[in-house]
DNA sequence: CGACTGAGTCGGTGG
DNA sequence: GACTCAGTCG
C-alpha cells in the first residue's frame, strides 16, 4: 500500500491528504470519486486513525460493497473489516437494534417495506372510515414519507398550520389524523418503515445526550458519498454526529442531484460551508470515463440549468464518435432498433453484452426492450422492478420468520395466519383485529388470550394450535442460526410441502424460489461464520463478502421424505457450534429488508443491463442507450410545472449521458403505448439542447415532427429515414406502421373449447328441489344449459353432481349453490 | 371459503 | 397492458 498516492492527480491527492477538519469534494461525473474516497480511507488508516473510528455512508449497498472491496485491496490486510461502511439505512438500522428501547421499540423491531407500509395505511384509513379513493395509500404514504424526511413527527404535523392548510387545499384534510394513526399502529406492531430508520435515529441522538456522545466518539471520521442526494433528516443526523470533532468529508456533484422526490436538497451542499468554519473545498473536474464528444454534449445540456456550482468537466480521452440521435415510429420499433444495433455493434466492434446498457426514465418502459432482445436471443438483466423478496411466496415465508422474531408484527400475522389453511378465516381475523383495537393490545395478545374473548370452540382450537406452533418456533431463536430456524419452519408448517405438491409451472417456480431463499439464508449464515467480527461495542459489522464464496449445496428440501428431524439441531436445541448474535434470524431479517433488486443481481454477468436512470447512478458502460426522450415521459409530465422540477429532469438527462464511456445513442418514439392506449408524444425538449456538431442525425428523421403523427403515404412514412446506411440496421423498417393483426388468418378461428357458451335460460326456468338428484337425470342449468347428471358425490350436507352439458362439457356442480331445473 | 371474472384504475424515480 | 377489487359461482 506504499504508493497509493502516485495514482492520483493533484486535486485528488489534495483531497486524500486532508485528514482533519471538514472537507467538501465536488466531484464531477467520472472524476474518480470512489477512488478518492477509498484512498482517503486508506490514508486515514495509514496516518494512524483507528479503523473502528471511521464511518462511510453511501446510498446503495452496491456502492458500500465496492468501497469496502477497494479499501481492502489498497490496504491488503484485514483492518478494513473494522470499518463502518454501509448505506444510511443499513448503518442506522444496525445501531437502532442496540438503541431501540430509547424510543420504546423492541430490539428486534420489524422493518416495513413500502408494501407493508401501504397495507397498514389502508387498514387505518378504513378504520377511520375515510374514503380510500381520496386517501389513496400510495399518496398518503408519500406525504407521510416527506414529512418524516423533513423530521416532522405526527404531532408536529398535526400542529403545523401550514401543513394543515396544504392538505385542506388538496382536499385531504385528514392526512394528519392518518399519520397519527399510522405511526401509532406501526409502534404497536413494533415496526419501523424506511423513513423511521432516519427519523427515530435522529430522535435518539437529539434526545439522549449519552447516545449522542457515544456515537460522536465512535465515529471520529465520517465520509458521505453522493452528498447531493441527502435529505434534511440525513443532514441533521450527520450534523449531530460530526458536531464534536468536525471530521466530516462529503463528496457530491450538484449536477447529479436526482432524488428531490425523496426529500433530497442541493441546499445541503451550500449549507455545509456555512455549518463549519474553514471548510476545505476540492473540485475534481478531470473526467476519466467518457470521450470528448460525450462530455461536450453533457456540459452543453447541464449548462441550461441555472445556479449550479461552477465547474467544467474535461478529459484527455479521445474524441470518440458523435452521439447518435434516433427516432422511431413506435416504442416497439425503438426496442427493435436497439436490439439490432447491439447485435451489430457486437459483430463489428466485438463488444461484450455487458458493455451495453439501456437506460430509461420509468420501469414500465422495459417491456419493449425485453421482447426485442429476446427475439434476437440477446441475454439481458433487468435491474429494478419486483425484487426477489417481494414475490408472494417469498413474502409469505418471510412473514413466518417475522412473526417468530416479532410477534407484534400484524402485517406478517395477517399474511400467514391462515396459510396454509388452518381454519382461521377472514371472519375470525376481522374479529381478532377488532378486539385488538378495542382492547388496545396487539393481535398476537388477543390470540394468546383467545379463550377469554369468546371464540367458538373449533376456531379456538385452531388459534391455540397456531399460537403453540409459533411459540415453539420462537423458542428456537436464541440457540439456532437463521437457516436452521427457517428450514424448520418450512418443514413444520407444511409451507414447502404445499408448494412441492403444486406441479403447475408457476407452482414449480414458486417451489424453486423458496429453495433459493433457503439457499441464500444458508449462504448468509456460512458467510458470517467464516469471516465477520463483532466490534468492541457489540454492534455487528457489515457482512459484504469480499470474494466469491463456494456455492452451497441446495437446501435439503426434496420431498416427500418427512422424517429426518434429527439432522436439524432443532428439537434438542443444541447446535454444533456456539451461536453468535450475528447469525440469528433477527439479524438476517433486518438485512434483507434493506436489500434492493440491484443488490441481488450479478452486475458482472455478461448480459445487457436494463434499468432506470436513477438506478444507473454511479455506474458506467461502454455503450449507452438513453431511451424514451419524449415530452410527458422525459421530462415527466409531472415535472414540467416549475423550474426546479424541470432542472432535476435535466440533471437526470445529464446523468444518463455521463454513464457512457464510448458510444451513446439517444432515442425517442413518435407513439407509444400507455395504459393500453396509443399516445403520441413530441420529442423531448432536451433534444433541442444537444449541440448540433456532436450529433449524428442519420436516424433522427430530419428534425422535429410537426405534422400528423400517422403518416398516410409511404413516402411520408419514409421521409428522413436513410436507406443507404451501412449499419446493417438500415434494412429494417422501424418506421413502418405495424401491420394490423399480422399473425391472424383471414378467417374466423374455431371457438376454443374452454370458452363458455352462454346459455339463455328457458322462459319457464324454475329451480327444482335437487335434494334427491341422481345419476342419469336430465337437467337445465341457468348458465351452462342442458345436461345429464353423470354421478353424485360429496357429503350429505354438501352434495356435488358431475354433469355433462351439451355445450359446455363436464362440470362439477355444488347443489347447495347451483340453480337447476330437473327435466326428467 | 376460495377461485374466478369483469370492471375499473393507473401519476415516477427508491431505501 | 397489468393489477386490484368487488362480486359471483361452485
Amino acid at each position: 500500500m506504499s504508493n497509493y498516492l502516485n495514482e492520483l492527480n493533484p486535486q485528488q491527492r489534495e483531497a486524500v491528504l486532508h485528514v482533519d477538519g471538514p472537507l467538501m469534494i465536488i466531484a464531477g461525473a467520472g472524476s474518480g470519486k470512489t477512488k478518492v474516497l477509498t484512498t482517503r480511507i486508506a490514508h486515514l488508516m495509514a496516518s494512524g486513525v483507528d479503523s473502528f473510528r471511521i464511518l462511510a455512508l453511501t446510498f446503495t449497498n452496491k456502492a458500500a460493497k465496492e468501497m469496502k472491496e477497494r479499501v481492502e485491496k489498497i490496504l491488503g490486510n484485514n483492518e478494513s473489516r473494522n470499518l463502518y461502511i454501509g448505506t444510511f439505512h443499513s448503518v442506522f438500522a444496525r445501531i437502532l437494534r442496540a438503541e431501540a428501547s430509547k424510543v420504546g421499540y423492541p430490539t428486534s423491531f420489524t422493518i416495513y417495506d413500502t408494501d407493508d407500509a401501504k397495507s397498514v395505511l389502508k387498514t387505518v384509513i378504513n378504520e377511520l372510515h375515510l374514503d380510500d379513493k381520496i386517501y389513496k395509500p400510495a399518496t398518503v404514504y408519500n406525504r407521510i414519507s416527506s414529512a418524516k424526511n423533513a423530521l416532522v413527527t405526527a404531532e408536529e404535523y398535526a400542529n403545523d398550520h401550514g401543513l394543515q392548510q396544504e392538505d385542506a387545499r388538496a382536499n385531504r384534510p385528514a392526512i394528519s389524523q392518518i399519520y397519527k394513526a399510522y405511526a401509532s399502529r406501526c409502534f404497536k406492531n413494533g415496526a419501523m418503515d424506511f423513513d423511521d430508520l432516519l427519523l427515530q435515529f435522529y430522535l435518539i441522538l437529539k434526545n439522549h445526550p449519552d447516545a449522542l456522545h457515544k456515537y460522536q466518539h465512535k465515529f471520529r471520521y465520517i465520509m458521505i458519498d453522493e452528498y447531493q442526494d441527502t435529505n434534511p433528516a440525513q443532514y441533521e443526523i450527520i450534523k449531530l454526529l460530526g458536531g464534536a470533532h468536525e471530521n466530516v468529508c462529503v463528496v457530491g456533484d450538484d449536477a447529479q442531484s436526482i432524488y428531490g422526490f425523496r426529500g433530497a436538497t442541493i441546499e445541503n451542499i451550500l449549507l455545509f460551508r456555512k455549518d463549519y468554519d474553514d471548510v476545505k473545498v476540492v473540485k475534481l473536474e478531470q473526467n476519466y470515463r467518457s470521450t470528448k464528444q460525450i462530455l461536450q454534449v453533457a456540459n452543453e445540456v447541464i449548462g441550461n440549468n441555472k445556479g449550479q456550482i461552477q465547474k467544467e468537466l474535461w478529459t484527455e480521452n479521445g474524441e470518440g464518435e458523435k452521439i447518435k440521435l434516433v427516432r422511431t415510429m413506435t416504442d416497439n420499433d425503438e426496442g427493435k432498433f436497439i436490439a439490432d444495433s447491439i447485435q451489430e455493434q457486437k459483430l463489428r466492434n466485438h463488444f461484450f453484452n455487458k458493455e451495453f446498457a439501456i437506460l430509461y426514465r420509468t420501469n414500465a418502459q422495459s417491456r419493449a426492450f425485453e421482447e426485442a432482445l429476446r427475439r434476437l436471443n440477446l441475454p439481458y438483466t433487468i435491474f429494478g422492478g419486483i425484487s426477489f423478496y417481494q414475490r408472494k411466496e417469498i413474502k409469505d415465508y418471510i412473514a413466518y420468520l417475522r412473526i417468530i422474531v416479532n410477534s407484534r408484527d400484524e402485517e406478517a400475522l395477517k399474511r400467514i395466519i391462515n396459510y396454509p389453511v388452518r381454519g382461521i378465516g377472514k371472519t375470525t381475523l376481522d374479529k381478532l383485529i377488532l378486539v385488538a383495537n378495542e382492547q388496545n393490545i396487539s393481535v398476537w395478545e388477543v390470540l394468546c388470550r383467545a379463550a377469554s374473548f369468546g371464540f367458538k370452540s373449533g376456531t379456538l382450537d385452531a388459534i391455540e394450535n397456531f399460537v403453540m406452533m409459533i411459540r415453539s418456533f420462537n423458542s428456537m431463536l436464541k440457540n439456532n442460526t437463521a437457516y436452521d430456524v427457517a428450514f424448520h419452519v418450512g418443514k413444520q408448517t407444511g409451507l414447502v410441502k404445499e408448494l412441492f405438491i403444486d406441479k403447475s409451472s408457476e407452482g414449480v417456480q414458486r417451489y424453486e424460489n423458496v429453495q433459493e431463499l433457503l439457499n441464500s439464508i444458508k449462504e448468509w449464515v456460512d458467510d458470517k461464520q467464516n469471516r465477520s467480527q463483532i466490534d468492541e461495542d457489540g454492534v455487528v459489522m457489515e457482512e459484504q463478502p469480499t470474494f466469491e464464496t463456494e456455492k452451497v449445496r441446495p437446501a435439503e428440501l426434496d420431498f416427500p421424505e418427512e422424517t429426518d428431524e434429527t439432522e436439524n439441531t432443532v428439537e434438542d436445541g443444541i447446535p454444533d457450534r456456539p451461536i453468535r448474535e450475528d447469525v440469528l434470524l433477527s439479524a438476517y431479517l433486518q438485512q434483507i429488508s434493506l436489500l434492493t433488486d440491484s443488490d441481488q443481481k450479478d452486475e458482472h454477468a455478461d448480459t445487457i443491463k436494463m434499468m432506470t436512470i436513477h438506478a444507473a447512478k454511479g455506474l458506467e458502460f461502454s455503450c449507452v442507450f438513453a431511451v424514451g426522450l419524449e415530452e410527458m415521459l422525459f421530462p415527466s409530465a409531472m415535472s414540467i410545472n416549475t423550474r426546479e422540477e424541470l432542472e432535476e429532469e435535466r440533471r437526470l438527462f445529464y446523468v444518463v449521458i455521463t454513464r457512457a464511456k464510448k458510444r451513446l445513442w439517444i432515442t425517442y418514439a413518435n407513439t407509444r403505448y400507455k395504459f393500453g392506449q396509443v399516445v403520441q408524444n413530441e420529442p423531448s425538449r432536451f433534444i433541442k439542447e444537444l449541440p448540433e456538431d456532436s450529433i449524428d442525425r442519420t436516424f433522427a428523421g430530419g428534425g422535429f415532427r410537426n405534422q400528423s403523427a400517422s403518416p398516410t403515404s409511404a413516402s411520408e412514412k419514409m421521409r428522413g429515414w436513410g436507406t443507404q446506411q451501412n449499419t446493417g440496421a438500415g434494412k429494417n423498417s422501424y418506421y413502418t406502421e405495424p401491420k394490423k393483426q399480422p399473425e391472424k388468418p383471414g378467417y374466423l378461428p374455431v371457438t376454443p373449447v374452454s370458452k363458455q357458451v352462454i346459455h339463455q335460460p328457458s322462459a319457464d326456468f324454475v329451480a327444482s328441489d335437487t335434494s334427491e338428484l341422481q345419476a342419469g337425470q336430465k337437467i337445465e342449468h341457468q348458465k351452462f344449459g342442458f345436461g345429464e347428471v353423470l354421478k353424485m358425490e360429496g357429503a350429505a350436507h354438501n352434495p356435488i353432481a358431475t354433469i355433462k352439458f351439451e355445450l359446455n362439457g363436464e362440470k362439477k356442480i355444488m347443489l347447495n349453490y347451483a340453480k337447476l331445473r330437473i327435466i326428467e
